[in-house]
DNA sequence: CCAATAATTATACGAATGTATAATTAAAAT
DNA sequence: ATTTTAATTATACATTCGTATAATTATTGG
């Protein structure tokens, strides 16, 4: 006797592509870029591996895709964060970092992911670019934050002094995030972003703390 | 005709070992725990691929031994740079985020080899508790001296304010380091340990950039 | 109901990988 | 010198990987 041929669905191709998309994120957490095979993917998907290959050119071309998809959502959560807050600059500087340091960014599932693109980042120099400019454009917006924050506090500082402020929270921002995800059980519910609303404020001089329950 | 037969020395077993860790960290570094075949790595050492597993059981014994060996090097930098000051607390402290913030320390190639091994971590739970017995003892390290820096301040703190400033300066550093080794030329020479010296500083409330020309 | 289309499965193939084992050679011991 | 030992090379093998291609099936339009 043959076995019966797999039954099967079609899906609209977006839908389809999201699918993949997702499990080879899932898949490049746990076990990295190479060791998320497509056959890993596709099965976890729950389709067989040559549909890959029908809706990306390569293997490749499937985690470039993931990388970006993955990237955008992150920065969405942050981004919109602070800009849906109607208030007081402060307010939304304190919202930017909250979101930042809060879970789906924080998580041991994002940094799993970052790591294993940083990874395949040195060798491949589209992804090296996209990285930078994320890197840069979260910088920047964290730099227009504190500059309102502190135009708002009657504190004027120069551009390189704010471009310094903004290294330094920018680096409090990334290190608690790097803990908070590698590490998840060594902070209490909260803490992450006590203390990385309370040390930006120490590092800008300005109180943050009290600003973050308005939303 | 056949070919000649590789032409060969006896080399000291330690010497050999540290040559095939060596190998393996750089290729680790360029490639992912993945990407650093046994092949690659006998080549990159200039040996055959047989002798890894004449001295290494498998290829995880080798990853354990240069994951060991790696974080024996980064730890012990930082560590002696502290305890060889013999001048006050926050001489010793400004010593070792100095040492923190600067190479070899801070590199593409140790976030590199973070990035890569912490991929590999989540599988094997042998390495993952190496893993956080080096945070640890990191930030228990860092909070014996904020501890020992605040009391030669003349102020006092609870023990668990402590863990909390020691929890954020560490992340400081820890942000600083990722971000000066992903993105090298973002930062001028000095400007990293320059910015954490001063966030630290702001954040404990004690000045650390004139303790630091000391040695 | 039938033809056309593309979404999906199924199978195959060469290359690369970790591992195992046998063959050789350099160095040390006697 | 000769034997012994272990360090090193060489070769082989089963498995897995990414990719390529052919075969089928669901869906749509007439």
């Amino acid at each position: 006797m043959s076995a019966e041929r797999r039954k099967f669905k079609h899906e609209p191709p977006d839908r389809r592509k999201l699918d993949l998309i997702e499990a080879a994120l899932s898949l490049i957490a746990e076990k990295g870029v190479k060791g998320a095979t497509v056959r890993d993917i596709s099965r976890r998907a729950e389709v067989t591996q040559g549909l890959i290959r029908h809706y990306f050119s390569s293997k490749e071309d499937l985690i470039v895709a993931a990388y970006r998809y993955h990237m955008t959502q992150m920065t969405e959560v942050t981004y919109t964060s602070a800009s849906q807050i109607d208030g007081t600059a402060t307010e939304r500087l304190a919202a930017f970092v909250q979101a930042s340091l809060t879970p789906p960014v924080v998580s041991p599932r994002a940094v799993a992911l970052w790591a294993s693109f940083l990874v395949q980042l040195q060798q491949d120099a589209n992804v090296k670019t996209t990285h930078e400019q994320t890197y840069t454009e979260f910088r920047d917006h964290l730099e227009d934050l504190i500059g309102a924050a502190l135009k708002e506090a009657g504190c004027s500082v120069s551009q390189g002094r704010l471009r310094y402020l903004a290294t330094a929270c920018n680096a409090v921002i990334d290190g608690l995030w790097l803990e908070g995800g590698a590490l998840p059980h060594a902070f209490a519910a909260g803490e992450l972003p006590d203390i990385g609303l309370q040390s930006i404020g120490s590092i800008i001089a300005i109180d943050l703390r009290q600003k973050v329950d308005q939303a």
